[in-house]
RNA sequence: GGGGGAUUAGCUCAGCUGGGAGAGCGCCUGCCCUACAAGCAGGAUGUCGGCGGUUCGAUCCCGUCAUCCCCCACCA
């Protein structure tokens, strides 16, 4: 057999496409059915077509392929969907910006020629999106592709609307929303951020309007943050058990800067600790407001305009100025007229706009909205039957409090991006249509002039379909019969409220199932100071940087490794070092293994001869695959990823590869053949093993061995193999290490470099063949000329000992031995080792630890005592000899 | 106001169900030994945030305080 050469230097870039490119053209990443078996199936949370995709995506991405990757090798039917959201309100901010810059508005172009603006934005980012995923190395079933505002999920948004329009789920109202002018649209509660903001508290009279109170005051005293508001004041407010105000309940006030009177109303919203216990209600701009007016029936006076400007019902001076400006003026306004008591300074949180940041303003409109409460209760009572089991599980509270409290859900948006609402209104007669199939006349009066509702439904109205809509929902497709629901939902934190629970409610209401059982959360990525990553603070990494500097397996590598359950990951770009680095010893591994295959003969495994080192690798080996099993089997990526790579790294390389040099460079041919067919199988199972977690190199590593499937992508994964348990063997290897590190110690301290061989006697407490049988490979990894099993101290002067635990050993080494330094040494060795025993004694001397300790901790403890002691013996004889 | 998380080596963090604390980077020493200097061998470094408690025994369990972060709700 000929020796394959592998690239000095492991160069990521020279292989990745190739492979990426190679695995779609073979059809590694379709799911391969087999009826009986249930299928591992993933859904890709949809990047939104706004943007590009950051390290956020990376983590979400790299965590899923693992998933995938690791249940496809296992040789379940694999299916990873992916696809992206048309994310409405954001991505139409994105071309209302380029269109800013072109000095246009949406209106020059019209409702058609801005979408077909936005479908533009859609497929340059797609491009990239689709690239960056590629570039990762996501095993995602590119056939199946999906897009929210795709045909089929289009037709899916329809039938939902129509469904709960049905069910009476769906109604329009008028309602007090969080309303943002920059964008003109509604926003649910949840796209609205509270932001601290610096802001007053003013403090403002208002005058009886008939007559001064019993206690004869003229006018009270009024506290705000926004009194440019007064001027849609309808009523103020007390609290009916407030002594103080009860007995001007039912007079009339003039408000300041009209000409309108307004009552004094008793209502228990009101704090009677708070300011002065007198609130002025607004119920066009507070949503408090709104409910007290509600009560009372109060007149309802909006004074702003969708921007967000002062309107019509204001006084003429003020309209059409901003809040900000309206607000100055009035506070001037009040100065003159002798009603501002005063103001002070305060931070209080106000509402802003999730998507641009601007402040929220509360809003009277007609909205459509979802009665959420009935499709909370089915989702509840989902957890609560264990239908659903969040990973880590601490996010369950804040699914149930968040579904505890739910709130209807406004779901009209007032863009032009996204899935206009299902509903036409009869310019004749005025009836409303809600249909699946646009109509083409009033059903009630016949006419044809029919108008569809203006507005789009929220973009999460769509996601939430996406577990069941990708698969072809509502036609009862193949692809839904055999794959949903799905297995596991991977995700971050942040969109637990937006899109699991609701995904979860829709799953229940429209195919009566969880849509996936698992929901692992994961933490978000932020940079080394904490920050979460964003563009406006540049502190961005983009994943294909990392890629093209450190290649697509370290990328992956490192973010499993630090995905600790429920941590957030703070990285910088150096960070990607770490994987880079394992991948490189990788590469160089095999190198080595490959290069070796020069002359040789492979033996199938089942005919070699193990030795006692191969023994302790397939030992260790096995272990690893079953706690990566474990690791990945409970969403533990750090802990699989830590285990492949001391496995890898500490056992494999330090140890198994540096011990085939005693086989491969001897001069036996057969044994040579032998440790080379072991090596290579031991190699193909770690390739195949850590496959999930480093995709490309292990694939282009796997092409190179003398044999191997079509792809690693579907090879099986390691097994764990129970006759492969070796714990005698793995115990006698620990003790070698532990000899051999003693040596290797006591070298290094007395700086003998390897260079210098030195020769070992080895004294053991209790004799064992096994030393006898691997005193070659112990010299071998001491870098000694060869370790003599002796019954007693070696007579020889010049020699150094070295002492552990059952055993002794003598190296000589005549010539670089610095008496004073060794006894030095010793003594502060045995005074350490005096400590511990110390320690030891204590506990067994307690009757207490006697009595209630666990057998096996005390009879540890006995052991410990025992060993030390023999051991400070053996150092304090010693000791004596060299003084 | 309610809830959650964090506090472990100079830095970034692991540490599953309580029995002498680990990794990577960084640092120090010695090695270019025909896989790898992105490497090998060895080394140093920790009142495991403070104080109490439970326990024979606490980094781990409980309480409390401190500092930091996040989420939800509210703020006239």
């Amino acid at each position: 057999m000929k020796a394959v050469e592998l690239e000095k230097n492991y160069d990521p870039k020279s292989f990745e496409d190739k492979l990426y490119e190679n695995w779609e053209k073979t059809g590694q990443f379709l799911p391969r059915y087999k009826e009986g078996v249930k299928p591992f199936v993933i859904v890709i949370p949809p990047p939104n077509v706004t943007g590009v995709l950051h390290m956020g995506h990376g983590l979400n991405n790299s965590l899923q392929d693992i998933l995938i990757r690791y249940y496809r090798m296992k040789g379940i039917p694999t299916l990873w969907i992916p696809g992206t959201d048309h994310a409405g309100i954001a991505t139409q901010n994105v071309v209302e910006k380029r269109l800013m810059k072109e000095g246009k508005t949406k209106h020059d172009l019209g409702r058609e020629k801005f979408i077909e603006r936005t479908w533009e934005v859609k497929h340059e980012h797609h491009a990239i999106i689709t690239k960056q995923l590629k570039k990762i190395g996501a095993s995602v079933d590119w056939s199946r592709e999906r897009f929210t505002m795709d045909e089929g999920l289009s037709q899916a948004v329809r039938e939902v609307f129509v469904t709960l329009y049905e069910r009476g789920l769906i109604y329009k109202g008028q309602y007090l929303v969080n309303w943002c002018p920059r964008c003109g649209t509604a926003l649910a509660d949840d796209e609205v951020d509270h932001i601290d903001t610096d802001g007053a508290m003013y403090h403002i009279w208002y005058e009886f309007a008939d007559g001064p109170a019993p206690d004869g005051t003229t006018k009270i005293e009024i506290a705000t943050t926004r009194p440019e508001t007064l001027l849609g004041d309808t009523a103020v407010a007390v609290h009916p058990d407030d002594e103080r105000y009860k007995a001007i309940v039912g007079k009339k006030l003039k408000l300041p800067l009209t000409d309108r009177v307004i009552p004094i109303i008793a209502d228990t919203y009101v704090d009677r600790e708070f300011g002065t216990g007198m609130v002025k209600i607004t119920p066009a701009h507070d949503p408090n407001d709104w409910e007290v007016g509600k009560r009372h029936n109060l007149e309802v006076i909006n004074i702003l305009n969708p921007d967000g400007t002062l309107n019509n019902n204001c006084p003429e001076k003020y309209r059409g100025m901003t809040c900000a400006a309206a607000r100055e003026l009035v506070n001037q306004d009040l100065k003159d007229q002798g009603l501002f008591k005063g103001e002070e300074k305060l931070v209080h949180s106000v509402g802003h706009c999730y998507r641009c940041k601007t402040v929220v303003e509360p809003f009277l409109s007609y909205q459509w909205f979802v009665k959420m409460r009935p499709l909370a209760e089915k989702a509840l009572d989902a957890w609560k039957k264990g239908e659903i089991v969040f990973h880590p599980q601490k996010w369950e509270n804040t699914y149930t409090h968040w579904l505890e409290n739910i709130r209807d859900w406004c779901i009209s948006r007032q863009l032009w991006w996204g899935h206009r609402i299902p509903v036409w209104y009869c310019d004749k007669c005025g009836e409303m249509i809600v249909a699946r199939k646009d109509p083409d006349k009033c059903p009630k009066c016949g006419h044809d002039h029919l108008r569809q509702d203006e507005d789009v439904l929220d973009t999460w109205f769509s996601s939430w379909l996406w577990p069941f809509s990708t698969l072809g929902w509502p036609e009862k497709t193949d692809d839904l019969k055999k794959y949903y629901p799905t297995s596991t939902l991977v995700t971050a934190y942040d969109i637990i409220f937006f899109w699991v629970s609701r995904m979860i409610m829709a799953g229940l209401e429209f195919t009566g199932e969880v849509p996936f059982k698992d929901i692992y959360i994961h933490g978000l990525v932020r940079d080394k100071l904490g920050r979460k990553m964003s563009k406006s603070l540049g502190n961005g990494i983009d994943p294909l940087d990392i890629v093209a500097e450190y290649g697509a397996d370290a990328f992956k590598f490192t973010l499993a490794f630090l995905a600790a359950q429920g941590q957030d990951i703070l990285i910088d770009s150096e960070t990607f070092k770490f994987g880079s680095k394992f991948a490189n010893k990788i590469w160089n591994a095999s190198r080595y293994i490959l290069m070796n295959l020069e002359g040789r003969n492979l033996i199938p495994l089942k005919e070699i001869s193990l030795n006692d080192v191969d023994k302790w690798i397939l030992h260790r080996l096995n272990e690893t695959v079953s706690d990566v099993d474990k690791a990945v089997k409970g969403y533990r990526f750090n802990d699989a990823a830590k285990a492949m790579y001391e496995f890898f790294w500490n056992d494999f390389c330090d140890w198994y590869v540096e011990a085939s040099k005693l086989s491969l460079y001897s001069g036996d041919d057969a044994e040579k053949d032998r440790a080379v067919s072991l090596i290579i199988h031991v190699l193909d199972e770690s390739l195949r093993m850590l496959h999930p977690f480093l995709s490309f190199i292990t694939e282009e590593i796997y092409q190179k061995l003398p044999e191997h499937e079509e792809s690693i992508v579907n090879a099986p994964y390691p097994e764990y193999t129970a006759s492969r348990e070796n714990p005698e063997i793995a115990a006698k290897f620990a003790f070698l290490q532990t000899i051999v590190s003693a040596v290797r110690t006591m070298r290094s301290e007395l700086t003998v470099p390897p260079s210098k061989k030195v020769r070992v006697m080895l004294k053991l407490e209790k004799k064992d063949d096994f030393f006898k049988t691997n005193s070659s490979l112990m010299a071998l990894l001491m870098s000694a000329s060869g370790v003599e099993l002796v019954d007693q101290k070696p007579a020889e002067s010049g020699c150094v000992m070295v002492a552990g635990t059952g055993f002794e050993a003598y190296v000589s080494v005549k010539d670089v031995i610095d008496v004073p330094q060794e006894i030095a040494k010793l003594k502060a060795e045995i005074a350490k080792n005096e400590k511990i025993l110390e320690k030891s004694l204590k506990k067994l001397e307690n009757p207490q630890f006697m009595s209630k300790a666990a057998p096996e901790a005390i009879a540890k403890e006995q052991a410990a005592k025992e060993e030390l002691t023999t051991l400070i013996e053996k150092k304090k004889t010693y000791l004596a000899e060299l003084s």
